[in-house]
DNA sequence: CTAGATGTTAAGGT
DNA sequence: CACCTTAACATCTA
């Protein structure tokens, strides 16, 4: 379920877990989440080495160790980590695992190997070689004004869009639209200054509530639509029926009451 | 059996 | 250039 909310629910998980503790050994179990490193390399940068903190920029977590190198990790679609100590409690689909002095284990899984694991030197680096947008957390309001209203394409395709706002997909960009009672296929640049705002303050309160409530949309508030997004469900502030419709190749769900292009 | 699913990228079109 | 659509990756589920 990775989206920022979900990579900084790992975030917490990896410090609470996996810090300060030698990794002992590596194992690769499927190289196609490598991408452009080899399981070699992999394990001389971190093997005999801990980790010391941990960043996120956009659905990426970069974990610092003791030496020269950070370890990445991005989570696809399907992504998530696992700790513990009994090798029963693997799961079907860890594709990197790492071994820590303590006899315990963090499981990289990864069912749909659309994700990443990486070992760069620098995180600043490697967001400006990426060329990740701001963090949706992190930006000011002034600069997400900018963005937004230099953008020609859909709301939805904006916010989206990881090269201009790091942290955003599919799930919660309908969420903030949602909450915000904006139509995904507005064009970005004919929203005013006070539909903005409110998009900018509604983007807060969606991330709180999502970390707050550990990314479960059966914990979120019954005026969220994420419980709700459902072909044929009803729209949790006026009753009328969820639509949905393809933006940037992917479906967006939103009230076609409460959510207007003229608003 | 088929279509679609939280992500990203490449290729091609408007 | 800015934007959109489609396809692809591997696997599971409705």
């Amino acid at each position: 379920m990775p989206e920022l909310p979900d990579v900084e629910i790992f975030r917490g998980y990896f410090n609470a877990t996996s810090l300060h503790q030698k990794t002992t050994g590596i194992e690769v179990r499927n190289a196609k989440v490598l991408k452009e490193i080899s399981a070699r390399k992999l394990r001389s940068a971190l093997v005999g080495h801990s980790f010391q903190s941990t960043r996120r920029h956009g659905k990426y977590l970069f974990a610092e160790t003791d030496g020269t190198n950070w370890l990445v990790l991005h989570f696809g679609m399907t992504g998530y980590l696992k700790y513990f100590k009994n090798l029963d409690e693997d799961e079907k689909h860890t594709r990197v695992l790492f071994s820590f002095a303590n006899g315990f284990h963090l499981a990289y899984v990864c069912q749909r190997l659309l994700g990443e694991v990486n070992v760069i030197e620098s995180p600043d680096d490697f967001i400006k070689e990426r060329s990740m947008g701001a963090d949706a957390f992190d930006v000011s309001y002034d600069r997400f004004k900018q963005i937004i209203s230099g953008s020609t394409a859909a709301i939805k395709s904006t916010l989206m869009n990881q090269e201009i706002l790091a942290g955003i997909g599919n799930i919660y960009g309908d969420e903030i639209l949602f909450q915000s009672k904006i139509h995904p296929k507005t064009k970005s640049n004919t929203l005013r200054d006070k539909t903005i705002q409110c998009m900018y303050r509604n983007m807060h309160k969606v991330w709180r509530t999502a970390v707050d409530k550990q990314a479960d949309p059966d914990r979120f508030p019954r005026t969220y639509l994420l419980p709700n997004r459902a072909e044929g469900a009803k729209c949790p502030r006026c009753k009328q029926k969820i639509q949905t419709l393809k933006v940037i190749g992917r479906t967006a769900y939103f009230c076609p009451k409460c959510q207007n292009k003229n608003s």
